[in-house]
DNA sequence: AGCGTCACGGTTGAC
DNA sequence: CTGTCAACCGTGACG
């Protein structure tokens, strides 16, 4: 279900007359960044931006509770697609963690042979240069010239695998989410959630 | 009326 | 350091 709604194939539709107001489909509410809009339902929300862990949660406690999604959804303002992704996703992974947004995939060599190969290298020899590793990568075959990792990212991973200490490996996720939860409420004064606290501030409906 | 789905404009972050 | 690009985001509309 997740890779449907992921969107293996973002299908054309069969008749979309161009819905969107273009340049901005909802009402701009004015914050320190500029960057908070207002859905249908009179929630503040930020375009591209998971919405903020206490309202997610809220989500699934309310859901837990029995409470139909559709009150959910106009209860706390996010539109019902949203809910029923959230509450989807809730269901299947068991968390109510936003995926991971941004960055690229590692390079199709990034293999664990690849990676293998590299620890290999360099507890052979400790002082190999990312630039000798590439060159041996390409001479003992393990990569050709087109997909061999950049320079770069073989000292990164170097950097990953043997520079910073290597000490805890599974987390509690418990742990992760508390953590991210702390780390949330330090960023809200920069985020929604520091957008919907000012909000209440000045206009509580 | 409620819900699932998906195009859209947007942000993010590894490369 | 900067640009690129593919991942994910929530909204809004359709069925």
């Amino acid at each position: 279900m997740t890779a449907l709604a992921g969107g293996i194939s973002k299908m054309m539709r069969p008749m979309p007359p161009q819905n969107y107001p273009r340049g901005g489909y909802s009402l701009e509410v004015s914050t320190p960044l500029g960057q908070g809009r207002v859905n249908q339902l009179g929630g503040v929300f930020i375009n591209g931006r998971p919405l903020p862990n206490h309202i997610r949660h809220k989500i699934v406690e309310m859901a837990h509770h029995g409470i139909r999604p559709c009150v959910i959804s106009r209860q706390l303002r996010v539109s019902h697609g949203c809910v029923s992704k959230i509450l989807c996703r809730y269901q299947e992974t068991g968390s109510i963690r936003p995926g991971a947004i941004g960055g690229s995939k590692p390079k199709q060599s990034t293999t664990p042979d690849v990676e293998k190969k590299i620890e290999e290298y360099k507890r052979e020899n400790p002082g190999m240069f990312s630039w000798e590793i590439r060159d041996k990568l390409l001479k003992d075959g393990i990569c050709d010239r087109n997909n061999v990792l950049s320079v770069s990212s073989i000292s990164r991973m170097l950097r990953c695998k043997f520079g910073a200490g290597n000490g805890d490996e599974d987390e509690d996720d418990d742990e992760v989410e508390k953590r991210e939860i702390e780390e949330n409420e330090r960023r809200a004064k920069h985020s929604i959630d520091g957008i919907l606290g000012d909000r209440c501030k000045f206009c509580r409906v």
